[in-house]
DNA sequence: AGGGCAACCTGGGGGC
DNA sequence: TGCCCCCAGGTTGCCC
């Protein structure tokens, strides 16, 4: 479940279902589920086994388990297809399991993953300002849901960039958290063209931006997130709502619920930008 | 510096 | 039925 909505679904369910618990037998199912954690599966078993989860916790759409005894977090990127669920037995582990978890209650906890672009690997702690963070996670910028998230700064750092907004949202380095479907929600909420330059937008621009994004995810996190299919579900499977309110992405060729044009699909980087050309104006450097 | 693109994967859907 | 091509909520890194 891969943007900040559904990141932020996923920890919620995990901290209510997991924390206080012991991990105990844990089973890496598949090699690439453990690629980034250099020492490999075997020591990232040894790494888990008997700890404690204190807190679950996130930036952006890196997750990360806190321990009780202090020692290195685990953390998880959902990459494209990654779910965290809970069992009540072994029933679900089929065969997108690439990870799994005795907890100390009886429950399973499990990694699924189709496509295996999610990795967990065991990070030690960075210091930096506001406290700690995994290592694994320190290059990431703050999300809009983190209490301390800079708004202004977050808009002046990208206002100094030329490349274009989109490519601005995407990159997690300043804002983090925003993926292809908010990016698409964002522009067409603040009615900026995706290829505008950053600089072009100045810092004003560019903190409306922001602000439509935190906007559109914080609606969709009321409603769990948005799920097209089954890959994208909870601890407990179900599924988030949000896809019958996008205003632009994936809604190619049908009316702007704005100005009635049609909305075009741009392919962006080996992906697609989604955009209502009439209300969406382009500024040119 | 910024854009393009491939790499890493599995699987669904459409066209023929 | 099958095959082939395109598509997909991400990140990283390399090449111009």
């Amino acid at each position: 479940m891969p943007e900040l909505p559904e990141v932020e679904t996923v920890r919620r369910g995990l901290a209510n279902g997991v924390v206080g618990r012991t991990l105990q037998a844990t089973r890496v199912l598949h090699p690439r589920a453990t690629r980034r954690h250099e020492p490999g599966p075997d020591a990232f078993a040894v790494g888990l086994d008997g700890r404690q989860i204190a807190s679950i916790d996130r930036r952006g759409k890196f997750l990360w388990f806190t321990f009780a005894d202090h020692g290195d977090a685990l953390v998880a990127h959902l990459g494209m297809s990654g779910q965290f669920r809970i069992l009540v037995d072994a029933d679900g582990l089929d065969s997108h399991v690439r990870a799994s978890w005795q907890l100390d209650d009886g429950r399973l906890l499990a990694f699924r993953d189709q496509r295996t672009f999610g990795w967990l690997l065991l990070s030690p702690w960075t210091t930096g300002q506001g406290g700690d963070i995994p290592t694994a996670v320190s290059h990431i910028g703050r999300d809009p849901f983190d209490p301390d998230f800079d708004s202004e700064g977050a808009a002046r750092a990208l206002a100094k960039s030329h490349a274009s907004i989109k490519r601005g949202l995407l990159n997690q380095r300043h804002v983090s958290g925003i993926g292809n479907i908010y990016a698409d929600e964002a522009l067409w909420r603040a009615q900026v063209h995706p290829d505008t330059p950053a600089s072009v937008l100045q810092a004003e621009g560019c903190r409306r931006v922001i602000a439509a994004a935190t906007e559109v995810m914080t609606e969709a996190l009321a409603v769990g997130g948005t799920s097209f299919d089954p890959l994208y579900v909870t601890v407990n499977g179900d599924l988030g709502w949000f896809a019958r309110s996008l205003d632009a992405y994936g809604r190619e060729g049908q009316p702007c619920r704005r100005c009635a044009a049609a909305i075009q699909r741009q392919r962006f980087t080996n992906r697609s930008s989604h955009f209502c050309a009439t209300c969406q104006t382009l500024a040119e450097d």
